[in-house]
DNA sequence: ATGAAAGCGCTAACAC
DNA sequence: GTGTTAGCGCTTTCAT
């Protein structure tokens, strides 16, 4: 490209020869930069004059470029693929980082992806003063990359760094919201539950620590759990009529998230097993979908807007060199209990 | 600021001097810029090398200030508040423009505010590639703003620019989509049909288009329709009663969005009024909301998703000066059929 | 009070 | 093949 077109329109220096001044004089009258620059009032009035009349729009990127500072953050979120048909965990995140940003003017970009090779690079190209990344892996990998780059970063629903303080981390309570789950379940009379994970997210963080707190809740009440009360289905074929076949002795399923829930209410309905008559399910995500489910599901509910909020403040923090106040937070689950769970049936 | 703090890491000077050799040839190894520089195998590698060594990172700031290239586009929706909680007009939106984004590699960022003095000069700083501007209002302060800045625009659910061709522009079919609303309360035998705007909407081009669009079908239809027929409501309090009480002949409601129209249902449910029994509920914008509501709501579906697609594909040829193959395009709409449509009781 | 000039990191034309 | 250099548009120091 031998001319590259402008995309803006005028510089800053066309509109200091419009004026018959510098283009010091002008930065300094149109964006009160440059603290040594005095300039007369008759002078700032020919400069905002030829600035309007030349539809001057100041160039951010060359801004951006001298100041090493570009007011925009990136929202990491791999794999969030079609947003609107699953669950709506990434709608409420959105929403939340949203409003912080927008109300402390930053500007947001979303990247669903990231380069496989060496993420933390490629991100620290300048146009980012720093991230919010979901469900970021504790991946070694990682924390070498960021030694070598001044890129900003807060943790949102990641398990905690390796490296303590390598940099600051929000998640909910997982393992309590699972608590949560089993205690509902058992007070109900339940026994034998199910814990149902789906293909492709086996190794999330949050399934496992929901996993865990599955189990240990499960201790607690003296109830048994091994690994085959585990299983690993497809959101889009689970085999529920099979596996309730092989297994007529478990009462309830508690799937990771509540997109998977939906799927198995689905293929139970179908299969012909009353929900919650026969089996009562939990999902992990307490959104609209949980509404529009038939029975509507009993879900946990993660406060994911406030964590949200909390990963832009924090972030902003961090750029702006404000001492942060924790560096990690964790926020509570609760319950939110509708038509899909019930006593089970008397056998 | 007197040292910026650099948040890239090292410089292609830096690893050009590392490697003892011009910055040209890094470039051209590193990013394969630059056609007239050849560079040796040899040092080609010496080049990569100490670009390891380095951890260099390219500044995309300084690429694209000198480019003028940012492969980055913005999404402009005003008003778009909390997302999660409304409509879900903007997920399917934000589904659709990312997809075709990403695989494209460009980078999204969202912009739900705007300066309210000369936005699109404010969106002309190099920043963006173009946008995607959805509700856009054909104001002719806009119009005068194009036509000082480079920057590329298509508009997406705005009324058609009134100087033709000044963007290309991509809607639905509102005013068929309401038709299609009257076609179906009609032949369920409804005679007098309340419209129900809201507060704040009042001048949206989609809901005059809607409004117009049913009007002109009850006239097909030989039915009567005038101003006392369209009411401005508040969404988080529609008068349902009280207007029920004064109008006990109308047999049902057309709300020009769903979130409106769950308002309503929600209203009349409370003040005793059966829902379809008593009153019919249609709304427009068929989503996941309108599966969640008792009865389930009967609505209008536009497919956002292909019309936000549709919008990034023609961007970006714009953008790449890829020539248009149109400069407008109109989705049809159909209608969803649930819970909250019914014949009229017999009085 | 004002201007000249250096430089942020990169690309590409041009010279050798 | 390879290096030199002139910008992209801006901020800021330093001289006047």
């Amino acid at each position: 490209m031998e001319n590259p077109i402008r995309n803006t329109g005028s510089t800053i220096r066309e509109v200091a020869e419009a004026a018959g001044v510098s283009v010091a004089s002008v930065s300094k009258v149109l964006h009160g930069r440059g603290k040594n620059v005095r300039v007369s009032e008759a002078r700032a009035i020919e400069i905002r004059e030829a600035a309007e009349r030349l539809h001057y729009s100041p160039n951010a990127l060359a801004r951006s470029l001298r100041m090493s500072r570009t007011h925009s953050i990136g929202l990491i979120w791999v794999q969030m693929q079609r947003i609107a048909d699953g669950p709506l965990y990434y709608v409420h995140l959105l929403d939340g980082v949203s409003t912080i940003l927008f109300q402390q003017h930053y500007r947001l970009t979303v990247l669903p992806e990231l380069p496989v090779h060496q993420p933390v690079r490629a991100l620290s190209d300048g146009r980012l003063d720093g991230v919010i990344w979901c469900k970021m892996p504790d991946d070694p990998a990682l924390a070498e990359e960021f030694k070598h780059t001044p890129l900003k970063v807060v943790a949102l629903n990641s398990p905690p760094p390796s490296v303590s303080g390598a940099y600051p981390s929000i998640t909910c309570d997982n393992e309590g919201g699972a608590a949560l789950v089993v205690d509902h379940l058992v007070a109900l009379g339940h026994k034998r539950i199910l814990f149902a994970l789906d293909v492709g997210w086996e190794g999330a963080p949050d399934a496992h620590a929901r996993l865990k707190g599955f189990g240990e809740a499960m201790a607690r009440h003296g109830l048994p759990f091994g690994t085959e009360d585990v299983v690993v289905w497809k959101v889009s074929a689970p085999p529920v009529a099979e596996w309730r076949a092989a297994n007529p002795d478990y009462t309830a399923v508690f799937a990771w998230h509540e997109g998977i829930a939906g799927a198995i209410l689905a293929a139970a309905t179908r299969a012909g097993i009353d929900v919650p008559g026969d089996l009562s399910i939990v999902g992990f995500d307490s959104t609209l979908f949980c509404e529009s489910t038939k029975p509507r599901l009993t879900a946990v509910r993660q406060p994911i807007r406030e964590m949200a909020e909390a990963a832009a403040r924090m972030l902003i923090d961090l750029i702006e060199e404000r001492p942060l106040v924790t560096s990690s937070m964790t926020f509570p689950c609760s319950l939110d209990v509708r038509d899909s769970t019930a006593p089970p049936a008397v056998v």
